[in-house]
DNA sequence: TTGTCATTTCGGAAAATCTCGTTATGATCG
DNA sequence: CGATCATAACGAGATTTTCCGAAATGACAA
């Protein structure tokens, strides 16, 4: 995916938090029995939660996320995890400051 | 200003296309008579032209750019020369592989 | 001063984005 | 299977962004 098209995805209040939350989940989740957020992510349902908005507008955004390369994803029983891919943003952000 | 602010100027084509042709003015646009592209920087109608968009949409841009803190900005006479602002793109570039 | 040129500001139409409610899909459980 | 729950996809109204043309500003030159 393009610089631009990572930085649209990134130019959005909650999408930037969404990725700014999932640094710390045990800071800002409260987990799922059994459920290491750090090696699995959060849920959709989650992320709907912390940011006020419906689950609907979330998903939205993790998916977006998600095709931005930022986020991966892993399905478990009925629900759908996602967290931070470290390798890509660290990427992104060297991408960044040579393109810039 | 914030982060996401900043995000928000560059996700925008057009404005990540003139702070990357700013990189190197002398490959991008065709100098003023006696005017040092990289010490002074580029006017208004130059931009314009590059971008194939109006003088007035060029200011726009330029404006925001600047107002982002990315570019510095120097009237000569009539025209206003534009420029990058290497510590506050460093800077942000930088802020960027932190907060992200 | 008057005229001209580069730039900025203003107002608006078209396009894109945001966010929602609803519907569809997929998985689990009884 | 049928019911239920989490998520994804769809469709739409509200808001924001994009980009323009026209008018205002500021600087120089005659």
């Amino acid at each position: 995916m393009a610089t631009i098209d990572v930085l649209k995805v990134l130019a959005s209040e909650p999408r930037l938090r969404i990725l700014q939350w999932l640094k710390e989940p045990n800071r800002h989740f409260s987990p799922h029995d059994g459920v290491d957020m750090i090696e699995i992510g959060v849920c959709v349902s989650q992320v709907a939660q912390k940011l006020d908005m419906t689950q609907s507008t979330a998903s939205q955004y993790l998916t977006m996320l998600l095709r931005a390369g930022l986020l991966t994803t892993e399905r478990i029983g009925k629900y759908t995890y996602y967290k931070r891919n470290e390798v890509a943003i660290a990427r992104f952000a060297e991408a960044m400051a040579k393109e810039l």
